[in-house]
DNA sequence: TGTCGATTTATTGTATACAACAATACTGGC
DNA sequence: GCCAGTATTGTTGTATACAATAAATCGACA
């Protein structure tokens, strides 16, 4: 039950910080993302409001919107839990993923100033330094701050929102898809492979080098068909997998 | 203040149907897009709860989600408003459902049952019976449905779910910044002629025809420079605009 | 008369109490 | 030992009370 994650929350609330709906938003959506939170685990009201420090109020507003967010499954009458997105719905977030990033890069190759093109790379470089040293959480720090802040530098804005959600939900079901035996899902020069072609001003050459990154990085997911144990549940005729 | 709107709801309590957030929130859509409720509204919690015979839990709870649906602004401290979008959102929205709902019906095309395609050339075919008989609210609810069945149609739900999303929008902002001398917003043949292609299983002959459709649709609002009166507020150099 | 300031009002933020529902555990019968 | 029915517990749904904040109003003063 206890995390290491509740001393973070009990810091920030003995240092005075104001705990709103969009603390526990965030801290919720870095826990699933880190797997701290895996899926599928419950979130009553009650217990995430002692662990913040607040009541139900704040918490129900926080579980709402993180429903929106597809990140936890709010029904009614039943405790929230962590999200486990369906390898169909992996597969269809990969697809739409590549289509909005695709042409946020196109609109974003040639456009950008020096400044931000240069914060780009520094990103792509510490991630590359991070995954020499074997140091996974840094790496993957680096590659969604890549993604996020293509995200947020779309000349589109409503395009970049829709992108920012579309990382955060292809992150969960990388985490809750990577093939244990991969250490990590790195692809090797891929980041700097797109900020070349952006740098160079070249829309479609961006588009597929994103098309392509994206398609390996789903490649590198087990998302084949079920296990064998739960596939001999399947075929005994379990009435429903009660899975989302 | 008293609109005919509450009435609807005063007829729904009395008959004993439950009011939950869902139906706040649908009914507070339905108003928004046909314009009972127009941008800027101020939708003060008490109020609403009176309205529709709840407290303000319920309430608050339905503003949370219209928020995420991006139906109203809710900023801390303040009364939660219905949105009104600025021109560049409003360019930034059609970009983005011509690319969603453009992948859309390609994927659609060639994969629909006849079933599914009749539905969608009913709608049509009433869509254009509506037009002729001059009944413009008809008309609309007939075009949307067929835009709303191709997004639930969607092989990609992901897709589809986002596509919901910014068929809404769109619809907010053509409301808004509808110009004043048309009386309608229809596009002779368009949508049989994306129906046909989607029997015809071309997928980038639709990806084309809603491409045009949408732009042609853009092109039928007034998103030209702003009026003078604005301008010359601009010009005058007030602080900030009070606008979203 | 116009503007600054204080007071009042309107509205949201938060906590809490109770009701309703779901899941679990328990007990009695077979 | 197993199953059904029931009691209990856990959890969410809703309403309400009070605190905190923002907006509006009014009044004093220049």
């Amino acid at each position: 039950m206890s995390n290491a994650w509740q001393e973070d929350v009990q810091a920030a609330v003995a240092a005075g910080v104001r705990i709103s709906d969009q603390h526990i938003v965030d801290k919720v959506r870095r826990a699933v993302l880190t797997q701290r939170l895996p899926p599928g685990t419950r979130l009553p009201e009650v217990t995430l409001g002692e662990v913040f420090g607040v009541s139900r109020s704040v918490v129900r507003k926080a579980l709402t919107r993180l429903a929106a967010d597809h990140v936890v499954d709010q029904r009614p009458n039943q405790v929230a839990r962590v999200r486990a997105p369906s390898i169909e719905e992996t597969r269809e977030t990969f697809a739409a993923r590549r289509l909005v990033e695709g042409e946020v890069v196109a609109l974003l190759a040639g456009q950008l100033d020096d400044g931000a093109l240069s914060a780009l790379e520094q990103e792509a470089h510490r991630e590359i330094e991070a995954h020499q040293c074997g140091d996974e959480p840094a790496r993957i720090e680096h590659s969604l701050a890549i993604h996020h802040q293509v995200a947020e530098l779309s000349p589109n804005r409503v395009l970049g929102a829709m992108l920012t959600d579309l990382i955060l939900r292809t992150s969960i079901v990388i985490a809750l898809y990577k093939r244990p035996s991969l250490a990590s899902c790195y692809l090797d020069g891929d980041h700097p492979r797109l900020l070349a072609r952006l740098r160079a001003g070249e829309p479609e050459k961006a588009r597929g080098v994103i098309d392509e990154h994206l398609r390996a990085l789903e490649d590198l997911l087990d998302l084949g068909p079920r296990e064998t144990e739960t596939d001999l549940m399947a075929i005994l005729g379990r009435p429903s997998p009660a899975e989302a």
